[in-house]
DNA sequence: CAGAATCCCATTGGATACTG
DNA sequence: CAGTATCCAATGGGATTCTG
């Protein structure tokens, strides 16, 4: 489910309820293409991971954040974040 | 580094320090092919989470268990399964 | 038993062009 | 701005065969 290069760096992007626009995250993860950026986040938002809203305006205008239960998510991403940190200190020991 | 579809399911049961034959492994997890199951393996093992023993036998005898490091993952890892767990209770939800 | 080698298909993901 | 559509390359992964 969280499978996809660009779920959790998107995830990052979103946690402790931000909210951002679509071109937001596509500045925040410059590497991201705009197929996969859209791609990524419509997967993520039919799990009930993120939430979207389109407002009727012109330009348009379209925001996502994490629903509840995306943000349940965030100590158990930070535990691998934190242990993927702690590579760091060991880098090319393997 | 912990993407591919079988590393997560490896490392389950590799957790605890339990160590296992190849062939036991393949027999943990029957949906793996035997080309899938030593690929995983051996990216785990260049990345320094698992570690392999060749026993010089007839027949050939291979053991794998977590490094250190690997079962540093271990909390992290549950953690992101208790997530997932809690998602039983509001399955199709989204 | 524990792999290596090969073939083949499906999916992923990138680049580009187009649209309301 | 926030997509959609299309084409293309790279990768992931399964099935099968072979080996010491």
């Amino acid at each position: 489910m969280l499978e996809g290069r660009w779920k959790l760096e998107i995830l990052f992007h979103l946690f402790g309820g931000q909210v951002r626009r679509f071109s937001e995250l596509e500045r925040a993860i410059p590497a991201v293409s705009q197929k996969m950026l859209i791609q990524q986040l419509r997967q993520l938002e039919q799990d009930g991971i993120v939430a979207r809203r389109v407002y009727p305006e012109v330009p348009p205008r379209v925001e996502y954040w994490l629903t509840d239960w995306g943000q349940s998510l965030c100590p158990a991403l930070d535990a691998l974040l934190q242990w993927a940190e702690r590579r760091e200190g060991r880098a090319g020991a393997g």
